[in-house]
RNA sequence: GUGGCUGUAGUUCAGGGGCAGAACGCCUGACUGUGGCUCAGGAGGUCGAGGGUUCAAAUCCCUUCAGCCACCCCA
């Protein structure tokens, strides 16, 4: 093996994958074309500021997991660890805020986070997302939710699971805080390490416990729901009845709170558990400050990511295969060395019309180009040696049936006239 | 960042101190210019890497790298 490996948390898409991935991209551009979104492509690194002010600066994405580098001008860039920040970023700086509201975004594009590898997790990893700015409306959470669900319907992923809650905004939320802290404080002694680590440092992540003594506890919490202000406590209500409405069906979960800083009102995510413990498929909220903290217009705005490899994951779990290799309609195989300038210039005459052609290169005896040509899985085969060079008819033959015939140029493209 | 499992041919894997193996794949041949099936032959390995113990290491020990699993984090 050579010296020269991939790094660490990173992956070769070889062909089948690669087109996978492609496939998935496209579909989702397309899909999402339906529901008014246009494709938006950002830089892969920007400031590291960008990302320390909306993902938040106690976060471990901030604090241990972004690649932050300087380059040979000493700017402090970092390579996106997310999608959201560069898109806020690139929506005020080109005045998008102009456009129609809501402003309805989608990119497609690699991630980079320095985290332990696991199957569905990887340092450089793809997502699919999704930002709709500029309307406070419920209507478009449940718009925005039922999109996300429904994409994966088309991909026919199945087994998912949709929570969905609110966190309050910035009115409500400190006040609720104040009240877990309390509850929390008191009942430090029964929780593990990191749970009384984090009743300090950010409360709200006590939730991702996944310990049965810390949830046993947790159970009897004060819930978020009860101490969301009444605009907040509408806004919710109305998300619901719209995902109804949609035939949407959902879980609440008060214990849903999303990684980032930025989130407000709804929170939501998507999992599928045969992904192993990384189960999230898709996940997203509100982010209603967010633009205005960047410096930009006071507009509320809602968005999600998928990762792109968990859906492929899922795809492969449940034996989806969405491509046969290509298969060449003709092969052109050659007798002699004498006859390869014949057989290049014939392949380049049929690709022309628009046939899907190879031809056998080295040297080969017929014998093992016909064998290659059945690796390949080619339909026909055309046989060029000097007989036909000299008539002008080439041996034609359909590798299903074994039968052949003498056919002109002219008389082979027509053979495919009629499933082109 | 913590703990566990794994790393042998292109692939899937056996072998666990004494000659590096199987299946599939790949290449060649079975007389003239014809594929699939069959038969015969062949190529392909620093046993992830580095060090140590030993007369002898793929095998035991240490280190390291990578993958997977759980934690963590999240998409």
């Amino acid at each position: 093996m050579s010296k020269y490996t991939r790094v660490r948390g990173t992956q070769d898409f070889l062909p089948e994958r690669a087109e996978l991935l492609h496939f998935i991209n496209e579909s989702a551009v397309s899909f999402f074309e339906n529901y008014g979104y246009r494709l938006i492509i950002t830089p892969t690194f920007e400031n590291s500021e960008l990302f320390k002010r909306s993902v938040g600066e106690s976060t471990d994405i901030i604090q241990k997991e972004m690649y932050e580098f300087k380059d040979k001008g000493g700017r402090d860039l970092a390579l996106r660890p997310e999608g959201t920040a560069s898109v806020v970023r690139a929506y005020i700086e080109n005045n998008l805020g102009e456009l129609p509201k809501p402003v309805k975004l989608i990119y497609v594009s690699q991630m980079f986070r320095y985290e332990r590898p696991q199957a569905g997790r990887y340092r450089e990893f793809w997502q699919i997302g999704a930002e709709a700015i500029g309307s406070p409306d419920p209507a478009l959470d449940a718009e925005v939710i039922e999109l996300c669900l429904n994409f994966l319907n088309s991909l026919a992923v199945k087994d998912l699971k949709l929570i969905i809650n609110s966190m309050g905004c910035r009115n409500c939320r400190p006040g609720y805080i104040k009240v877990l802290k309390k509850f929390l404080s008191e009942k430090e002694a029964l929780f593990c390490k990191t749970c009384s680590q984090r009743i300090e440092q950010n409360p709200l992540r006590v939730f991702d416990c996944k310990q049965k003594e810390c949830q046993k506890v947790l159970s009897e919490a004060p819930k978020i729901s009860d101490y969301i202000c009444e605009e907040d406590k509408e806004h919710f209500e109305k998300v619901k009845i719209y995902l109804k409405t949609l035939n949407v069906e959902f879980v609440i979960d008060p214990h849903l709170v999303r990684g980032f800083d930025y989130y407000t009102r709804t929170a939501f995510e998507i999992t599928l558990s045969s992904l192993g413990s990384q189960d999230a498929i898709a996940g997203g909220g509100r982010y209603d400050y967010l633009i205005k903290d960047y410096g930009g217009p006071d507009e509320p705005a809602i968005g999600f990511a998928f990762g792109t490899e968990r859906i492929m994951l899922a795809f492969e779990n449940q034996n989806i295969t969405v491509f046969t290799e290509p298969e060449p309609d003709v092969f052109v195989a050659w007798v002699e060395e004498a006859q390869k300038s014949d057989a290049l210039r014939i392949s380049a005459m049929l690709r022309e019309k628009h046939l899907r052609v190879s031809m056998a290169f080295d040297s080969r005896k017929l014998k093992s180009q016909l064998k290659l040509a059945d690796k390949l899985n080619a339909n026909t085969a055309l046989i060029v040696g000097e007989e036909e060079i000299k008539s002008g008819k080439y041996t034609f033959k359909d590798l299903e049936s074994a039968k052949q015939e003498k056919l002109t140029i002219e008389e082979v493209v027509n053979k495919f006239k009629d499933n082109k």
